[in-house]
DNA sequence: GTGCACATACCGACTGGTCGGTCCGTTCGC
DNA sequence: GCGAACGGACCGACCAGTCGGTATGTGCAC
Protein backbone atom coordinates (compact mmCIF):
# COMPACT_ATOMS: atom_id res chain seq x y z
CA UNK A 1 0.00 0.00 0.00
CA UNK A 2 1.84 3.41 -1.30
CA UNK A 3 1.52 6.74 1.01
CA UNK A 4 -1.41 8.03 -0.88
CA UNK A 5 -3.43 4.96 -0.98
CA UNK A 6 -2.75 4.75 3.22
CA UNK A 7 -4.12 8.60 3.13
CA UNK A 8 -7.56 7.47 1.15
CA UNK A 9 -8.38 4.50 2.86
CA UNK A 10 -8.68 6.15 6.50
CA UNK A 11 -10.88 8.71 4.99
CA UNK A 12 -12.85 6.45 2.82
CA UNK A 13 -12.53 2.76 4.38
CA UNK A 14 -13.72 0.60 1.32
CA UNK A 15 -11.28 2.35 -0.90
CA UNK A 16 -8.39 -0.06 -1.25
CA UNK A 17 -8.91 -3.85 -2.04
CA UNK A 18 -8.36 -5.26 0.96
CA UNK A 19 -10.35 -2.91 3.26
CA UNK A 20 -13.09 -3.76 -0.13
CA UNK A 21 -12.31 -7.20 1.00
CA UNK A 22 -12.77 -7.04 4.35
CA UNK A 23 -16.10 -5.05 3.83
CA UNK A 24 -17.91 -7.54 1.61
CA UNK A 25 -16.97 -10.43 3.56
CA UNK A 26 -18.22 -9.49 6.76
CA UNK A 27 -21.31 -9.03 4.98
CA UNK A 28 -21.69 -12.21 2.81
CA UNK A 29 -20.38 -14.53 6.02
CA UNK A 30 -23.07 -12.38 7.99
CA UNK A 31 -25.75 -13.62 5.75
CA UNK A 32 -25.03 -16.95 4.47
CA UNK A 33 -21.90 -18.08 7.32
CA UNK A 34 -18.48 -18.48 6.41
CA UNK A 35 -18.56 -22.00 5.34
CA UNK A 36 -21.65 -21.14 2.86
CA UNK A 37 -19.27 -18.32 1.27
CA UNK A 38 -17.11 -19.29 -1.63
CA UNK A 39 -13.90 -17.36 -2.26
CA UNK A 40 -15.37 -17.29 -5.51
CA UNK A 41 -18.35 -15.31 -4.36
CA UNK A 42 -16.15 -12.20 -1.71
CA UNK A 43 -13.90 -11.93 -5.02
CA UNK A 44 -16.67 -11.12 -7.31
CA UNK A 45 -18.26 -8.86 -4.56
CA UNK A 46 -15.63 -6.69 -4.20
CA UNK A 47 -14.79 -6.38 -7.92
CA UNK A 48 -11.38 -8.36 -7.82
CA UNK A 49 -10.15 -11.71 -8.55
CA UNK A 50 -8.57 -14.60 -6.21
CA UNK A 51 -5.63 -13.57 -7.38
CA UNK A 52 -6.00 -10.54 -5.24
CA UNK A 53 -7.32 -11.61 -2.29
CA UNK A 54 -4.39 -14.35 -1.66
CA UNK A 55 -2.04 -11.58 -2.52
CA UNK A 56 -3.55 -9.66 0.52
CA UNK A 57 -4.57 -12.30 2.85
CA UNK A 58 -2.94 -15.98 3.54
CA UNK A 59 -6.27 -17.88 3.30
CA UNK A 60 -9.89 -17.39 3.63
CA UNK A 61 -9.34 -17.99 7.04
CA UNK A 62 -7.06 -15.05 7.40
CA UNK A 63 -9.81 -13.09 6.30
CA UNK A 64 -12.06 -13.98 9.31
CA UNK A 65 -9.37 -12.95 11.69
CA UNK A 66 -8.57 -10.06 10.62
CA UNK A 67 -12.74 -9.18 11.01
CA UNK A 68 -12.14 -10.50 14.58
CA UNK A 69 -9.51 -7.87 14.91
CA UNK A 70 -11.48 -5.18 14.48
CA UNK A 71 -14.08 -5.91 15.95
CA UNK A 72 -12.16 -6.42 19.33
CA UNK A 73 -9.76 -3.66 18.99
CA UNK A 74 -12.44 -1.08 17.96
CA UNK A 75 -14.69 -2.63 21.54
CA UNK A 76 -11.65 -2.27 23.95
CA UNK A 77 -10.28 1.17 22.72
CA UNK A 78 -13.90 2.43 23.86
CA UNK A 79 -14.15 1.01 27.08
CA UNK A 80 -10.66 1.54 28.05
CA UNK A 81 -11.49 5.28 27.12
CA UNK A 82 -14.49 5.15 29.59
CA UNK A 83 -12.87 3.25 32.56
CA UNK A 84 -10.10 5.97 33.55
CA UNK A 85 -12.49 8.59 33.80
CA UNK A 86 -13.15 10.18 36.62
CA UNK A 87 -16.96 9.98 36.72
CA UNK A 88 -18.48 7.98 39.49
CA UNK A 89 -18.46 4.22 38.95
CA UNK A 90 -22.18 3.74 38.49
CA UNK A 91 -21.88 6.21 35.62
CA UNK A 92 -18.89 4.58 33.89
CA UNK A 93 -20.42 1.30 34.03
CA UNK A 94 -24.00 2.44 33.08
CA UNK A 95 -21.77 4.77 29.83
CA UNK A 96 -19.73 1.78 29.27
CA UNK A 97 -22.82 -0.84 29.02
CA UNK A 98 -24.62 1.44 27.13
CA UNK A 99 -22.13 1.99 24.43
CA UNK A 100 -21.13 -1.81 24.18
CA UNK A 101 -24.74 -2.10 23.33
CA UNK A 102 -24.55 0.69 20.54
CA UNK A 103 -21.45 -0.44 19.15
CA UNK A 104 -22.33 -3.84 18.71
CA UNK A 105 -25.90 -2.98 17.24
CA UNK A 106 -23.65 -0.21 14.84
CA UNK A 107 -21.57 -3.17 13.33
CA UNK A 108 -24.66 -6.22 13.83
CA UNK A 109 -22.63 -8.12 10.89
CA UNK A 110 -19.32 -8.20 12.44
CA UNK A 111 -20.97 -9.57 15.85
CA UNK A 112 -22.89 -12.05 14.45
CA UNK A 113 -20.06 -13.20 12.64
CA UNK A 114 -18.40 -13.26 15.24
CA UNK A 115 -20.67 -15.50 17.17
CA UNK A 116 -21.62 -17.92 14.10
CA UNK A 117 -18.48 -18.35 12.50
CA UNK A 118 -15.87 -18.13 15.70
CA UNK A 119 -15.38 -21.78 16.00
CA UNK A 120 -14.46 -22.71 12.04
CA UNK A 121 -11.23 -20.50 12.70
CA UNK A 122 -8.13 -22.41 13.15
CA UNK A 123 -7.63 -23.27 16.90
CA UNK A 124 -4.53 -21.43 17.01
CA UNK A 125 -6.21 -18.24 15.87
CA UNK A 126 -8.99 -19.07 18.17
CA UNK A 127 -6.70 -19.22 21.36
CA UNK A 128 -5.64 -15.51 20.27
CA UNK A 129 -8.90 -14.13 19.59
CA UNK A 130 -10.63 -15.97 23.11
CA UNK A 131 -7.40 -14.63 25.18
CA UNK A 132 -8.00 -10.92 23.25
CA UNK A 133 -11.72 -11.01 24.32
CA UNK A 134 -10.83 -12.56 27.77
CA UNK A 135 -9.24 -9.71 28.75
CA UNK A 136 -11.94 -7.07 27.18
CA UNK A 137 -14.23 -9.10 29.95
CA UNK A 138 -11.83 -8.46 33.18
CA UNK A 139 -11.44 -4.91 32.39
CA UNK A 140 -15.41 -4.85 32.88
CA UNK A 141 -15.70 -7.01 35.56
CA UNK A 142 -12.65 -4.81 37.18
CA UNK A 143 -15.15 -2.05 37.07
CA UNK A 144 -17.72 -4.52 38.96
CA UNK A 145 -15.73 -5.92 41.36
CA UNK A 146 -14.67 -2.27 42.27
CA UNK A 147 -18.08 -1.48 43.37
CA UNK A 148 -18.65 -4.84 45.19
CA UNK A 149 -15.56 -3.84 46.99
CA UNK A 150 -17.37 -0.39 47.82
CA UNK A 151 -21.03 -1.69 48.91
CA UNK A 152 -22.47 0.27 45.71
CA UNK A 153 -23.33 -3.13 44.09
CA UNK A 154 -24.48 -6.39 45.29
CA UNK A 155 -21.48 -8.48 46.62
CA UNK A 156 -23.53 -12.05 46.94
CA UNK A 157 -23.20 -12.96 42.96
CA UNK A 158 -19.66 -13.39 41.23
CA UNK A 159 -18.54 -10.74 39.32
CA UNK A 160 -18.12 -13.57 36.46
CA UNK A 161 -21.39 -14.66 36.34
CA UNK A 162 -22.49 -11.33 36.00
CA UNK A 163 -20.17 -10.44 32.88
CA UNK A 164 -21.24 -13.92 31.34
CA UNK A 165 -24.86 -12.65 32.24
CA UNK A 166 -24.54 -9.04 30.69
CA UNK A 167 -22.23 -10.14 27.66
CA UNK A 168 -24.67 -13.25 26.94
CA UNK A 169 -27.57 -10.69 26.16
CA UNK A 170 -25.68 -7.90 24.35
CA UNK A 171 -23.89 -11.04 22.05
CA UNK A 172 -26.91 -12.39 21.44
CA UNK A 173 -28.25 -9.04 19.97
CA UNK A 174 -27.18 -9.98 16.30
CA UNK A 175 -29.59 -12.79 16.45
CA UNK A 176 -32.87 -11.05 17.12
CA UNK A 177 -32.30 -6.81 16.44
CA UNK A 178 -33.35 -5.76 13.27
CA UNK A 179 -33.46 -2.06 12.37
CA UNK A 180 -37.10 -1.95 11.37
CA UNK A 181 -37.58 -2.48 15.02
CA UNK A 182 -39.39 0.07 16.86
CA UNK A 183 -36.65 0.96 19.28
CA UNK A 184 -33.51 2.88 18.34
CA UNK A 185 -29.88 0.99 19.14
CA UNK A 186 -29.29 4.11 21.90
CA UNK A 187 -33.06 2.89 23.44
CA UNK A 188 -32.00 -0.41 23.46
CA UNK A 189 -28.38 0.23 25.19
CA UNK A 190 -29.91 2.57 27.82
CA UNK A 191 -32.46 -0.22 28.97
CA UNK A 192 -29.98 -3.25 28.84
CA UNK A 193 -27.40 -0.63 31.45
CA UNK A 194 -30.83 0.05 33.48
CA UNK A 195 -31.29 -4.09 33.39
CA UNK A 196 -27.86 -4.21 34.62
CA UNK A 197 -27.42 -2.00 36.88
CA UNK A 198 -30.68 -2.75 38.56
CA UNK A 199 -30.06 -6.62 39.18
CA UNK A 200 -26.86 -4.93 40.44
CA UNK A 201 -28.56 -3.12 43.61
CA UNK A 202 -27.93 -4.39 46.84
CA UNK A 203 -30.87 -6.25 48.21
CA UNK A 204 -32.35 -3.66 50.41
CA UNK B 1 -38.82 -51.03 14.49
CA UNK B 2 -40.31 -54.20 16.17
CA UNK B 3 -42.39 -54.00 19.54
CA UNK B 4 -39.41 -55.21 21.05
CA UNK B 5 -37.35 -52.64 20.47
CA UNK B 6 -39.73 -49.77 20.38
CA UNK B 7 -39.63 -50.67 24.37
CA UNK B 8 -35.86 -50.95 24.76
CA UNK B 9 -35.57 -47.90 22.79
CA UNK B 10 -37.54 -45.96 25.49
CA UNK B 11 -35.20 -46.81 28.18
CA UNK B 12 -32.25 -46.60 26.76
CA UNK B 13 -32.04 -43.78 24.07
CA UNK B 14 -29.09 -45.11 21.71
CA UNK B 15 -30.51 -48.14 21.23
CA UNK B 16 -32.11 -47.70 17.70
CA UNK B 17 -30.27 -46.77 14.71
CA UNK B 18 -31.82 -43.74 14.09
CA UNK B 19 -31.75 -42.29 17.38
CA UNK B 20 -28.18 -43.17 17.41
CA UNK B 21 -27.72 -41.42 14.37
CA UNK B 22 -29.36 -38.33 16.06
CA UNK B 23 -27.21 -38.77 19.11
CA UNK B 24 -23.76 -38.76 17.54
CA UNK B 25 -25.06 -36.20 15.08
CA UNK B 26 -25.23 -33.75 17.71
CA UNK B 27 -21.42 -33.87 19.41
CA UNK B 28 -20.02 -33.52 16.38
CA UNK B 29 -21.84 -30.89 14.95
CA UNK B 30 -21.52 -29.05 18.47
CA UNK B 31 -17.87 -30.08 17.94
CA UNK B 32 -17.13 -29.17 14.24
CA UNK B 33 -20.30 -27.35 13.09
CA UNK B 34 -22.71 -28.65 10.75
CA UNK B 35 -20.89 -27.90 7.47
CA UNK B 36 -17.84 -29.10 8.85
CA UNK B 37 -19.44 -32.53 9.83
CA UNK B 38 -19.74 -35.01 6.90
CA UNK B 39 -22.57 -37.26 6.62
CA UNK B 40 -19.76 -40.15 6.47
CA UNK B 41 -18.21 -39.25 9.53
CA UNK B 42 -21.57 -39.43 11.23
CA UNK B 43 -22.45 -42.65 10.00
CA UNK B 44 -18.83 -44.43 10.81
CA UNK B 45 -19.50 -42.84 14.70
CA UNK B 46 -22.69 -44.34 14.73
CA UNK B 47 -21.48 -47.71 13.08
CA UNK B 48 -23.92 -47.28 10.34
CA UNK B 49 -23.31 -46.41 6.33
CA UNK B 50 -24.96 -43.98 4.55
CA UNK B 51 -27.68 -46.67 3.27
CA UNK B 52 -29.06 -46.41 6.53
CA UNK B 53 -28.39 -42.62 7.54
CA UNK B 54 -30.82 -41.97 4.15
CA UNK B 55 -33.08 -44.48 5.09
CA UNK B 56 -34.25 -42.57 8.46
CA UNK B 57 -33.66 -39.23 7.23
CA UNK B 58 -34.25 -37.10 4.10
CA UNK B 59 -31.16 -35.20 4.11
CA UNK B 60 -28.20 -34.14 6.12
CA UNK B 61 -30.71 -31.09 6.89
CA UNK B 62 -33.55 -33.01 8.09
CA UNK B 63 -30.86 -34.50 10.57
CA UNK B 64 -30.71 -30.75 12.14
CA UNK B 65 -34.02 -30.07 12.08
CA UNK B 66 -34.97 -33.14 14.17
CA UNK B 67 -32.40 -31.87 16.95
CA UNK B 68 -34.20 -28.57 16.96
CA UNK B 69 -37.48 -30.19 17.60
CA UNK B 70 -36.01 -32.65 20.03
CA UNK B 71 -34.80 -29.23 22.06
CA UNK B 72 -38.02 -27.06 21.16
CA UNK B 73 -40.18 -29.40 22.71
CA UNK B 74 -38.41 -30.15 25.90
CA UNK B 75 -38.07 -26.74 26.79
CA UNK B 76 -41.88 -26.08 25.97
CA UNK B 77 -43.04 -28.98 28.20
CA UNK B 78 -41.50 -27.74 30.51
CA UNK B 79 -42.11 -24.53 30.77
CA UNK B 80 -45.90 -24.92 30.09
CA UNK B 81 -45.93 -27.55 33.27
CA UNK B 82 -44.55 -24.89 35.48
CA UNK B 83 -46.43 -21.72 33.63
CA UNK B 84 -49.57 -23.11 35.04
CA UNK B 85 -49.33 -23.85 38.79
CA UNK B 86 -51.13 -22.48 41.94
CA UNK B 87 -47.12 -21.20 43.06
CA UNK B 88 -47.08 -17.54 43.71
CA UNK B 89 -46.11 -15.73 40.31
CA UNK B 90 -42.71 -14.60 41.69
CA UNK B 91 -42.17 -18.55 42.36
CA UNK B 92 -43.60 -19.49 38.79
CA UNK B 93 -41.11 -17.16 37.24
CA UNK B 94 -38.42 -18.14 39.71
CA UNK B 95 -38.34 -21.95 39.10
CA UNK B 96 -39.12 -21.36 35.54
CA UNK B 97 -35.66 -19.61 34.85
CA UNK B 98 -33.64 -21.79 36.33
CA UNK B 99 -35.58 -24.66 34.93
CA UNK B 100 -34.28 -23.20 31.15
CA UNK B 101 -30.64 -22.70 32.99
CA UNK B 102 -30.12 -26.66 34.28
CA UNK B 103 -31.76 -27.73 30.97
CA UNK B 104 -29.39 -25.77 28.55
CA UNK B 105 -27.02 -27.18 30.54
CA UNK B 106 -27.55 -30.22 30.57
CA UNK B 107 -28.06 -30.50 27.30
CA UNK B 108 -25.37 -28.07 26.23
CA UNK B 109 -24.63 -29.71 22.51
CA UNK B 110 -28.10 -29.02 21.64
CA UNK B 111 -27.55 -25.85 22.62
CA UNK B 112 -24.72 -25.12 20.79
CA UNK B 113 -25.99 -26.68 17.49
CA UNK B 114 -28.88 -24.43 17.63
CA UNK B 115 -26.72 -21.62 17.67
CA UNK B 116 -24.45 -22.40 15.92
CA UNK B 117 -25.79 -23.83 12.86
CA UNK B 118 -30.19 -22.47 12.57
CA UNK B 119 -28.80 -20.60 9.43
CA UNK B 120 -27.29 -23.36 7.22
CA UNK B 121 -31.30 -24.68 7.56
CA UNK B 122 -33.73 -24.34 4.67
CA UNK B 123 -35.25 -21.38 5.05
CA UNK B 124 -38.72 -23.50 5.02
CA UNK B 125 -37.33 -25.66 7.87
CA UNK B 126 -35.75 -22.18 9.64
CA UNK B 127 -39.00 -20.61 9.77
CA UNK B 128 -40.57 -23.48 11.18
CA UNK B 129 -38.09 -23.88 13.91
CA UNK B 130 -38.46 -20.02 14.76
CA UNK B 131 -41.63 -19.97 14.89
CA UNK B 132 -41.85 -22.70 17.40
CA UNK B 133 -38.91 -20.27 19.58
CA UNK B 134 -41.10 -17.39 19.70
CA UNK B 135 -43.96 -19.23 20.59
CA UNK B 136 -42.10 -20.30 23.90
CA UNK B 137 -40.57 -16.65 24.45
CA UNK B 138 -44.51 -15.58 24.39
CA UNK B 139 -45.59 -17.68 27.07
CA UNK B 140 -42.85 -16.46 29.33
CA UNK B 141 -43.13 -13.44 28.04
CA UNK B 142 -47.11 -13.82 29.31
CA UNK B 143 -46.03 -14.20 33.17
CA UNK B 144 -43.28 -10.99 32.90
CA UNK B 145 -46.57 -9.30 31.50
CA UNK B 146 -48.50 -10.52 34.24
CA UNK B 147 -46.61 -9.11 37.02
CA UNK B 148 -46.50 -5.90 35.32
CA UNK B 149 -49.86 -5.06 35.57
CA UNK B 150 -50.24 -6.57 38.89
CA UNK B 151 -47.51 -3.84 39.75
CA UNK B 152 -45.26 -6.93 41.42
CA UNK B 153 -42.68 -5.98 38.64
CA UNK B 154 -41.72 -3.02 37.52
CA UNK B 155 -43.61 -1.99 34.51
CA UNK B 156 -41.03 1.13 32.78
CA UNK B 157 -39.50 -1.80 30.80
CA UNK B 158 -41.14 -3.14 27.93
CA UNK B 159 -41.41 -6.74 28.49
CA UNK B 160 -40.23 -8.11 25.17
CA UNK B 161 -36.75 -6.45 26.33
CA UNK B 162 -36.59 -7.94 29.34
CA UNK B 163 -37.21 -11.54 27.08
CA UNK B 164 -34.25 -10.82 25.15
CA UNK B 165 -31.90 -10.07 27.44
CA UNK B 166 -32.73 -13.05 30.03
CA UNK B 167 -32.90 -15.46 26.74
CA UNK B 168 -29.44 -13.86 25.18
CA UNK B 169 -28.05 -14.79 28.47
CA UNK B 170 -29.01 -18.34 28.63
CA UNK B 171 -28.41 -18.91 24.76
CA UNK B 172 -24.70 -17.83 25.22
CA UNK B 173 -24.53 -20.30 28.28
CA UNK B 174 -23.00 -22.90 25.67
CA UNK B 175 -20.37 -20.51 24.52
CA UNK B 176 -18.50 -20.04 27.95
CA UNK B 177 -19.83 -22.83 30.72
CA UNK B 178 -17.36 -25.72 30.86
CA UNK B 179 -18.70 -28.66 33.30
CA UNK B 180 -15.28 -28.14 34.59
CA UNK B 181 -16.15 -25.01 36.22
CA UNK B 182 -16.60 -24.58 39.95
CA UNK B 183 -20.38 -24.02 39.64
CA UNK B 184 -22.97 -26.49 39.05
CA UNK B 185 -26.00 -26.04 36.34
CA UNK B 186 -28.38 -25.80 39.66
CA UNK B 187 -26.16 -23.14 41.05
CA UNK B 188 -26.10 -21.31 37.56
CA UNK B 189 -29.60 -21.10 37.42
CA UNK B 190 -30.68 -20.01 40.49
CA UNK B 191 -28.03 -17.21 40.13
CA UNK B 192 -29.13 -16.17 36.99
CA UNK B 193 -33.14 -16.28 38.27
CA UNK B 194 -31.81 -14.13 41.05
CA UNK B 195 -30.67 -11.66 38.46
CA UNK B 196 -33.47 -11.38 36.45
CA UNK B 197 -35.74 -11.06 39.78
CA UNK B 198 -33.60 -8.74 40.84
CA UNK B 199 -33.64 -6.39 37.46
CA UNK B 200 -37.55 -6.90 37.84
CA UNK B 201 -38.36 -5.14 41.26
CA UNK B 202 -39.74 -1.91 41.12
CA UNK B 203 -38.06 0.85 41.30
CA UNK B 204 -38.18 2.23 45.04
C1' DG C 1 -45.28 -76.00 9.10
C1' DT C 2 -43.89 -74.56 4.98
C1' DG C 3 -43.42 -71.79 1.02
C1' DC C 4 -44.48 -67.29 -0.96
C1' DA C 5 -45.17 -62.20 -1.19
C1' DC C 6 -43.85 -58.22 0.56
C1' DA C 7 -41.70 -54.87 3.62
C1' DT C 8 -38.28 -53.01 6.45
C1' DA C 9 -33.55 -52.21 7.40
C1' DC C 10 -29.70 -51.63 5.93
C1' DC C 11 -24.88 -51.73 2.58
C1' DG C 12 -21.35 -49.26 -0.19
C1' DA C 13 -19.64 -47.95 -4.78
C1' DC C 14 -20.35 -44.17 -7.56
C1' DT C 15 -21.42 -39.40 -9.54
C1' DG C 16 -21.77 -34.63 -10.41
C1' DG C 17 -20.42 -30.74 -8.53
C1' DT C 18 -17.95 -27.42 -5.46
C1' DC C 19 -14.24 -25.19 -3.31
C1' DG C 20 -9.71 -23.56 -1.30
C1' DG C 21 -5.55 -22.67 -2.81
C1' DT C 22 -1.67 -22.45 -6.43
C1' DC C 23 0.96 -20.64 -10.03
C1' DC C 24 2.30 -18.44 -13.92
C1' DG C 25 1.31 -14.46 -16.54
C1' DT C 26 0.50 -9.42 -17.12
C1' DT C 27 0.19 -4.56 -16.13
C1' DC C 28 1.89 -0.40 -14.27
C1' DG C 29 3.90 3.01 -11.12
C1' DC C 30 8.32 4.68 -9.89
C1' DG D 1 13.57 -2.70 -15.35
C1' DC D 2 11.91 -4.18 -11.24
C1' DG D 3 8.74 -5.22 -7.78
C1' DA D 4 4.05 -4.68 -6.17
C1' DA D 5 -0.62 -5.47 -7.51
C1' DC D 6 -3.36 -7.94 -9.52
C1' DG D 7 -5.81 -11.69 -13.40
C1' DG D 8 -7.60 -16.27 -14.19
C1' DA D 9 -6.98 -21.10 -15.59
C1' DC D 10 -6.29 -25.08 -13.19
C1' DC D 11 -5.67 -28.97 -9.61
C1' DG D 12 -6.61 -32.16 -6.09
C1' DA D 13 -9.61 -33.05 -2.34
C1' DC D 14 -13.88 -33.62 -0.61
C1' DC D 15 -18.78 -34.27 -0.16
C1' DA D 16 -24.14 -34.80 -0.34
C1' DG D 17 -27.00 -37.64 -2.19
C1' DT D 18 -28.27 -41.83 -5.35
C1' DC D 19 -29.14 -46.40 -6.50
C1' DG D 20 -29.04 -51.19 -7.19
C1' DG D 21 -28.48 -54.67 -4.24
C1' DT D 22 -28.90 -58.00 0.11
C1' DA D 23 -30.57 -59.90 4.42
C1' DT D 24 -33.83 -60.49 7.83
C1' DG D 25 -38.18 -60.66 9.38
C1' DT D 26 -43.65 -60.93 9.12
C1' DG D 27 -48.11 -62.22 7.74
C1' DC D 28 -50.79 -65.46 5.28
C1' DA D 29 -52.54 -69.09 2.26
C1' DC D 30 -52.94 -73.93 2.15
Amino acid sequence: MTRATARKAEAEPDATVPRRLLSVATKLFAKKGFDRTSVQEIVEAAGVTKGAMYHYFDSKDDLLYEIYGRVLRAQTEQLEKVAVTEAPLRERLRTASTDVVVSTIANLDDNKVFWQSMHQLSQDKQRTVRAERRKYHERFRGLIEEGQRSGEFRADKPADIIIDFFFGSVHHLGSWYRRSGSLSAREIGEHYADLLLASLRPES
